[in-house]
RNA sequence: GCGCCCGUAGCUCAGGUGGACAGAGCGUUGGCCUCCGAAGCCAAAGGCCGCAGGUUCGAGUCCUGCCGGGCGCGCCA
């Protein structure tokens, strides 16, 4: 159950009776537990408007409101804020409940994430769309919405001149794709220094758009060795992005010409310097003139944002999109500005919620893009061979009787967790600095800690007796209270998230619970504990174990059973 | 020049719709394994929340102006 949610339609209803018009209450989870567990804040606000003295409001409201079956406590403190302490009857019910309610008026909901340029190969900058999209597809999957996956991959630029081209001349071998970084940077010296090749590079584009065949065969075979790079990086990621996800920009290409009639005949395009665009009723450019979306250019060639508008209208109108959300880091802001404004101008997006969420750079120690020593992007292959090895030499060390195979698995998990947590706990709209031994750190709020957490709990109820006594009967101690109400607050952690689209808020969580459970392990002894309190006491560890494994599940991450 | 984002402890970061003494990790210092795994726990030190005004009963959070940083601004994606 979402309690703070619950408390909060009562709390409400209450005070805007008391009030005589509608007002929120406003609970949130009280951040100081000296103050309760719940604050309602609404009181206050409220007081203004109505010009009532805030405590005397927050009192009516109390007395109006039929909490008794939720809180122990209620009272008026301050100014008019509103405690609230929950019936211990009621976080040990809960440790009963279902761990997590679908959402009771589920969505359709489009995402779009990881989207790589199939011309060269996945490297760190892709991690953040990837890793983010895929946890938010995962739980916006698992509260009930209908999700649909949209990797959005660049297989049609006029860079597939140039590569074409090179890829032709070497008699469209696959095994010259091994490395597609070199391929790509060898293509491009050729096209900047030979113009013959340039030239070729060019025609070939057309070539390739116009369906000639030899073109479109070469075009497939390097798309498909290209595909299969990403795949197997998202294999070893465990990220959820299958074939049946691509929604490739080549796809909407035969729409391209329908979605410029449609934006004449709302009588949206303007000509300008010979290339149809059209232009923003709210943003401007730098001399002050109305900003354009270009969607035709003065070479009768289309854009991506001509592409971007026609899987906008896929999206919502095809698909039937409620929200569509779109994981791309903040350079593209301004682009989707612009995009969403059209879109909707033109009737493209519907009723649509349109949300692009941005986020920041990954960069080096130096605060320039993050590269290797020799100036080049760092692969996503080997950021995680490199983890998973410094992770193997951890492992064996924690561990130097556990036989190598284990060992390897219980690093793979612990090194792929360690990664997509170090950057699924950023908040970060804007550029971060990444740095291998944080990245790779297994102590404190990482990955390995809350994974660490799982085996112990689960250790003790490996070794636990079986017991026929009632944890309801039991009585919870601070510490154990601390941990039941966290334990309470995970269907509301997950509903902020799925609004939000903010999963480090779950790691926060997430986090919290773990280190709620270690205070927990010191102070509480289960296995020597009896009776009821034992009951209970494994009812927490259960409980515990399973949110946090349900957790890391929706972000992506593995657990294991020890390490 | 204009626009967007950012500036919180030595470092890396949290701080939902303004709320009650500003939080955590790392690092530093000092404790805790004959008790379920020490990848852990406990404690201490460390902050004019970039600066200056303003709105409010109340501002890290909202508004304005500066200072400092990042990114973007017509036919690339």
């Amino acid at each position: 159950m979402n309690l703070r949610q619950t408390l909060d339609a009562t709390l409400s209803k209450a005070l805007s009776e008391a009030c005589g018009n509608q007002v929120p209450a406003m609970v949130a989870q009280a951040k100081n537990p000296e103050h309760g567990d719940y604050q309602a804040n609404g009181a206050l606000a409220a007081a203004r408007s109505a010009r009532r003295n805030p405590r005397e409001l927050g009192e009516a409201a109390l007395a109006l409101a039929e909490l008794d079956d939720l809180v122990e406590h209620a009272e008026v403190a301050g100014p008019g804020f509103i405690n609230l302490r929950l019936r211990e009857s009621v976080l040990i019910a809960e440790m009963r409940e279902p761990l997590t309610e679908p959402n009771p008026s589920p969505q359709t909901i489009v995402i779009d994430y990881s989207s790589p340029n199939l011309a060269k190969e996945m490297h760190v900058g892709h991690l953040r769309s990837t890793i983010i999209g895929d946890a938010m597809a995962r739980l916006l999957e698992h509260l009930g919405h209908k999700v649909i996956r949209q990797n959005h991959v660049g297989d049609w630029g006029t860079q597939f001149g140039k590569l074409l081209v090179e890829f032709e001349s070497k008699g469209t071998d696959a095994s010259s794709l091994a490395n597609l970084e070199t391929f790509y940077s060898d293509a491009s010296k050729r096209y900047d220094e030979d113009t013959t090749f340039a030239n070729a590079a060019r025609a070939r584009v057309v070539d390739l758009q116009s369906g000639e065949a030899t073109a479109k065969a070469a075009w497939q075979k390097f798309i498909e060795v290209s595909l299969s790079h990403c795949q197997a990086i998202y294999e070893r990621l465990g990220v959820t992005l299958k074939r049946e996800h691509l929604a490739p920009e080549s796809g909407y290409s035969a729409e391209l010409p329908y979605i410029i009639q449609t934006l004449e005949s709302k009588g949206l395009i303007e000509e300008s310097d010979g290339a149809r665009c059209v232009f923003s009723e709210r943003l401007k450019s730098r001399e002050g003139e109305p900003l354009p979306l270009i969607v035709e250019k003065s070479d009768g060639g289309y854009l991506y944002a001509t592409t971007d508008l026609a899987a906008l209208s896929h999206r919502c109108h095809t698909l039937r999109a409620n929200r569509v959300l779109y994981f791309v880091d903040a350079r593209q802001s301004l682009h989707f500005d612009l995009l969403f404004e059209v879109g909707r101008r033109a009737g493209l997006a519907g009723q649509a919620s349109l949300e692009h969420h941005a986020f920041g750079l990954m960069l080096g120690a130096d605060g320039s893009p993050y590269r290797t020593r020799d100036g080049r992007t760092v692969k996503l292959a080997s950021l995680l061979d490199e983890a998973i090895s410094h992770a193997l030499d951890v492992v064996s060390e924690k561990n130097p009787d556990m036989d190598l195979d284990e060992r390897r698995e219980i690093a793979r998990i612990i090194a792929i967790g360690a990664i997509k947590y170090a950057d699924l706990s950023k908040h970060r709209t804007s550029d971060y600095v990444f740095h291998w031994n944080r990245m790779l750190s297994f102590e404190g709020n990482t990955a390995p800690y809350l994974l660490y957490a799982y085996t112990r709990a689960k250790r003790i109820l490996e070794k636990a007796p079986r017991t026929q006594a009632d944890f309801t009967q039991a009585r919870l101690d601070p510490a154990e209270r601390d941990l039941a109400l966290h334990l309470a607050r995970f269907q509301e952690t997950l509903d902020s998230v799925a609004t939000s689209a903010e999963p480090h808020r779950l790691c926060t969580y997430l986090w919290q619970l773990a280190a709620l459970l270690m205070k927990f392990y010191e102070s509480s002894p289960v296995l020597k504990s009896t009776g009821v309190t034992q009951a209970m006491r494994l009812r927490l560890c259960e409980r515990t174990a399973e949110t946090l494994k349900q957790g890391l599940e929706l972000l992506g991450i593995e657990t294991l059973e020890r390490m």
